[in-house]
DNA sequence: CCATATTGGTGCATATACGCACCACCCAAA
DNA sequence: TTTGGGTGGTGCGTATATGCACCAATATGG
């Protein structure tokens, strides 16, 4: 019985078709129908069986499939583990960040990675919501207030939030007409745009990357709850009359306990404290655009 | 990665070479070479390292050892669970049980098989010790006074020993120069030997196989100490003067607790024991060979 | 010292698995 | 009904992996 076969009827069940489980391991959805086919003859087909809607499991294969979760969180936690004693002369290592804060640290990051030849450093923004357990990462830079218990590693400060717009738009559009960019919500309105200036105006654009909505602001199509980080710098984006910066979420640098100790890993995260930090007063909104009293 | 490789790993470390990994696993060994040189290209050679005597592992390597160890065993477990759920109009057992003893039920297991159509009976008497937290077999027949903790099924009755010889081997051979049929063992002589008419006698040929020796015994090439139920049906092969049966080891028909609740495995352990309990008379000791007296 | 057995590695013919294209089928929305 | 997007299955040419034959290197025993 080839081990791999676990895998197959892991991907899918997760993925709940053939062709969907073939696009997720990267390879034709005639080689995953040909795969199962032998694997159902090896097994007397006793793994799935045609359901109405999709793919079900037998009992049998149900107890396949709780087999081959396990060995695949056993494979996540060697792989680490395995990392962790690897050879320190040459790294890799894999930092999921988000592409704001990445951004904001980068010219840090070339001097790292030029300063560091020994770490192969690898950028992923790709995942909003990277697992740390899975993987998908070996390092992560996240604001958030209630950080996985398990991970280990560094609270560094909070982030502060402001309300823009770019100047043209504020000094051309009548206040009757302003409207809001944010993402798209189900139930209440948040709390800063009840609090705002202009409580009663509506949402306009809709968005749900937090870098698109910045580059809508700037470009001037509506008010934007954003990042000081990211608003400040900008030269047209105003903050609004009278509104402060307030506290949102801290800024956390993280690891999985079983690379801590892995001085690349270390080093990096050092470093990442560090290259926040001289940020700090940017960050916690202490920096205003100078054209915030026109 | 091919969750394959992890056995791969498991594989070579237990043989120990490239060449018995590939006997092992059945195929040829520059399969396995190849299998392996993609593997270390794959993970930066971090995993097997070339010492003096054999093949060891590097940190990084024993991680992904420890981890095959453990899916090797969640995959037992599953192919277990998966059998049980199995589909009941067509069941394969396998059964290990000691030559001897089937032997002496061989007639009963026939027509256990005839009997039983869904059921497809493998018999695997190669196995000494065989492990069925290992999925090497579903039911064991064997006789012990310690059967493992976690198993589950009946203990039967005692089987009895004796002391035989070969009747004419008995007269022809002067008791000065009587030996032992015995196994190649250290240590003290066992308690049956010096308490027996002959304690003195040497050990003549050796054999680890209870068959064999019984085989031996009976063609006349010295005395044995064998159990009743295979010796007493021999006609030239006789118990000595005066020694009478003792009890050994208990029978036991085991299961995993898994496989206790599938139908098939609960018929054929019922069968077991009562065939088993047929010869009970023989296998105590109570039907002694009508030349005893000669 | 040589003879022998065992180790891992490699060229080559072949067997196997793969991707691509296409098929039939099903279901939902137009 | 048609249309479109989804499913799983299959023939065919090709890429990959395998088995067999060798090879060199390394013990081990006579």
């Amino acid at each position: 019985m080839d081990w791999d076969n676990y895998r197959l009827i892991l991907e899918i069940h997760r993925a709940g078709s053939i062709r969907a489980a073939a696009k997720q391991m990267g390879v034709d959805h005639s080689t995953i129908s040909r795969r199962l086919s032998k694997l159902r003859q090896y097994l007397d087909d006793t793994v799935f069986e045609k359901t109405a809607d999709g793919i079900g499991l037998t009992p049998a294969g149900q107890e396949l499939l709780d087999a081959a979760r396990q060995m695949e969180m056993i494979g996540f936690t060697a792989d680490r583990r395995s990392k962790a004693h690897s050879n320190p002369e040459r790294y890799k290592i894999r930092l999921s960040i988000p592409p704001s804060v990445c951004s904001l640290i980068v010219d840090d990051l070339k001097n790292f990675v030029i300063g560091n030849p020994d770490i192969e450093l690898s950028l992923d923004s790709t995942f909003s919501r990277v697992d740390l357990d899975r993987s998908e990462a070996d390092v992560v830079v996240r604001g958030t207030d209630n950080p996985p218990d398990h991970l280990v590693g560094r609270r560094l400060f909070p982030y502060f939030l402001c309300l823009y717009g770019q100047a043209e738009y504020l000094k051309k559009t009548d206040p009757e007409d302003y409207s809001w960019i944010y993402r798209d919500y189900e139930g209440e309105k948040p709390q800063w745009l009840l609090s705002s200036p202009y409580p009663d105006a509506p949402i306009g654009i809709k968005a749900n990357d937090i870098v698109t909505r910045h580059n809508l602001a700037a470009e001037g199509l509506g008010l934007n709850c954003g990042a000081c980080f990211m608003a400040d710098p900008v030269p047209n984006l105003i903050r609004l009359e009278g509104v402060l910066p307030f506290r949102w979420e801290d800024f956390w640098v993280l690891t999985h306990p079983d690379l801590r100790k892995v001085p690349a890993i270390q080093k990096l995260m050092k470093f990442l404290s560090a290259a926040l930090t001289k940020h700090r007063d940017l960050i916690e909104g202490r920096v205003p655009n100078p054209n915030h009293g026109e």
